[in-house]
This record gives C-alpha cells, structure tokens and sequence, in this order.
DNA sequence: AATTATAGTAAACATTTGTTCACTGTCAAG
DNA sequence: CTTGACAGTGAACAAATGTTTACTATAATT
C-alpha cells in the first residue's frame, strides 16, 4: 500500500500543526503543477475532509475524525451509529480550554469509579459542583480529589472517597472546590 | 479580565482548525494597522507559543499545552515535573493516526483495569500483541476485548478477562487478534 | 523635565498565494 | 475505433500575504 495523499497531508498537518500552502505541497505530493494540486483540494473539498473560506483551507472534523466502533455484547462490532461530530479527542474531552488542566492522580481512592494511580484527569476550573461530581478540593486546607456528598440531616458537604477502604471526609474547618473532573484518560504501556 | 489577545487566538484555531492571516488578524484583535499584528505575533514567537517557518505561521505544542499538575499524596498539588511535550491529548494518546481506531466498549469484563461499560478505547490496528496487552480479538469467530495470557504448559495463547466472574476464555478453534488498546478515555456526566 | 521603552498608525512593497485557461497523455466504456 | 472522463503539465495573473520603514502617542524611569 503506497501511502495515499491524504494520509501524506494528515502527517504533515500532525508535524507542523498547519496545512501546507499549495506551492508546498507540490514537493510533499510530487506534483510539478499548482493545478495539480488545486483539482486534488477541491476534490477533498467535495469529500468533506477539508474547506475553505475566503481562500484559506482548513482542515474539517473529518479531517481528524477516527472511525469509531461499537461492539455488541453478543460478539459482532459494527460501526457506531453516533457519528457526534467531536473533531479531536481534545475536542471531545476538552470543552473550554482556557479553564481546564490536568491533573496527574496518585493513590487509590478513586478505583470505583475507574481512577487509577498514574491516571490523567482532565479537571474544569470552577468553585462551584454538583453533588455526585467529582471534585478537586481542598478539606481542612489539605489538596484531594473525592466525590463531592451532602449530608442532608447536617445540611453541609462532605467528601468521599470510592473505595471502600477509605471512610468518608467530613470538613472541621472547611471544604472549599476548586475545580471538577471532566474526564479521565489512561496510556497504556 | 478582558479576554486577552491569545486567548482570542486560541478561539480562532479551535474554531478554524487554522490560525488567521494578519489582516483577519486586524478584526480580530481590533487593530488597524497591519504592524502592530506583526509586532504582537513576534512577541509570540519569542515567548514560544507560535512558530514561524517560511514566513507561515503555526501553532507550536505550548500553544495547546494544557497546564499540568501532579498532585502529591501529603496534600498539595505540584507543577508536574514532566513537561512531556504532548501537543495534545490526541497527540499524547493516539501515536499513529492511520492505524488508530476508537471503539465503545459494552461490558464489564474489563472493570479490573478501569474499563467500564461507555468507555472509549484507542485501538491500534495491528495481528500481532505482546503477552499482557488489552487485545480486541476474535476468539472462535466472536468478537471481544480481554488480555492476552499465555499457557506455557500447552503453548497456547487465551484470552483473560479483567474481572473475577469470568472464567477463563480458551479458544477451541482459532484466536485472531485484530488491535491493541493503547489508551481509554471516559468522560464524566 | 528629560529620556526611553512600549503600543499603535500609515503607507509602500516584493513575494507568494490560490485560481484560471489551454493543452497533453492515459485509460476505460460505449 | 472513438469518445469522454480523468490526472497531470505549464504559464500567466490578480489578489493577498508577511515584512519593512518612518512616524506618533502614551506611559514608565531616571
């Protein structure tokens, strides 16, 4: 399989973060003619993986978009009906980059909801959280990420852990948020 | 706070999937005069979030770095030591677009090592996985998602899933792999 | 009060951009 | 065999690009 155009362009994109101009992709597809190169965009253009504005060409969603399988129980993948137009995992994972940051976890106290050690969770800045959201806070001035409960008989806020092991954390002082886990990712290898 | 001038910019991209030109610039960022985008740009460039390459401007990987913290088991969360220069989440965890699907995964075979039903996993296309990995496969013509094991004593290889209330799964006729997982992803609410 | 850096305007310019037009060879279908 | 579609060459071109130079106003420093 001789690696096809497109795929030479997504490398390019992947290295260098931009489309190359047409003059550039002259040499990246071997092409000795612009018109090459302009009937070839306009046909990815037609195919939807790329568009342009006032002539400046951009990468589509599809132009990231992996396929994305689903797999039946009873033991046949087929093609996940959801085409969610989610452009890039970012995309997917990240909804407003300017208040979110990551945060690599350590310890064990969230296994029960599929948080390991090493794990990266993708957290929103905000002081506000629903109850049942997993939250970065601060209780009696000490940093942790636990499942934000209320106690309605108290009427106040308490932290817990989702791990059996661990009791629940009840503030002396105070439980101030900082932030809510948004997503959680995990490298293999 | 105003929005500040990169942040408009990171708008743009996440928008565009491209950077604008100097005079789409001009609107964007209220200027009038085509120099004062040079001269911002510059200071850009210098400060490292944007790349110039033949007079085309590109995003560099500080331009997407979210910021990334470690959080210390004592209590107080660090400035994560690892500037791994990921670009993005996809960079960090797709390594090789062309060969990389995503899968939904049904179940809760896998719970053992934090994959849970709705998860999203990466897969790399590939027939051959080492002893150990998280392998979508085909055992006796059904499809699944379980560790790959194997028995020493037979010199065969099965399939393990990652949850005690499963036994075993031992192919009687044939155990083809198609993937391996090199990542999940979950996203919470 | 004088000085220096900073942030922006305004105009001019070579280079490069994407596009268009006319043309050629190749291959598959009628 | 002819026809038409397809893939590419080559040259020409208006428009837009990023850059440079000269100048102004504002704020900060000495």
């Amino acid at each position: 399989m001789t690696t096809d155009r497109l795929s030479l362009l997504k490398r390019f994109f992947k290295k260098n973060r931009r489309l190359p101009s047409y003059s550039e992709m002259l040499s990246l597809f071997g092409f000795s003619s612009k018109n090459a190169v302009f009937k070839l965009i306009n046909k990815w253009v037609e195919a939807g993986f790329i568009k342009k504005e006032s002539g400046k060409l951009a990468p589509t969603p599809r132009f990231f978009a992996l396929p994305m399988l689903g797999l039946i129980k009873a033991g046949y993948p087929i093609l996940a009906e959801e085409n969610r137009n989610y452009l890039t995992l970012d995309d997917y994972l990240i909804e407003d980059p300017t208040s979110a940051f990551l945060l690599k976890v350590s310890g064990d106290s969230m296994t029960g909801v599929g948080i390991f050690e090493g794990d990266i969770v993708v957290i929103e800045r905000k002081r506000q959280a629903s109850i049942g959201d997993i939250v970065l806070a601060q209780i009696d001035h000490e940093w942790t990420l636990k499942i934000l409960r209320r106690d309605r008989m108290k009427r106040t806020n308490y932290l817990e852990a989702a791990n059996p092991k661990y009791p629940a954390f009840r503030p002396r002082e105070s439980l101030e948020i900082f932030g809510v886990v948004k997503a959680v990712v995990r490298k293999f290898n």
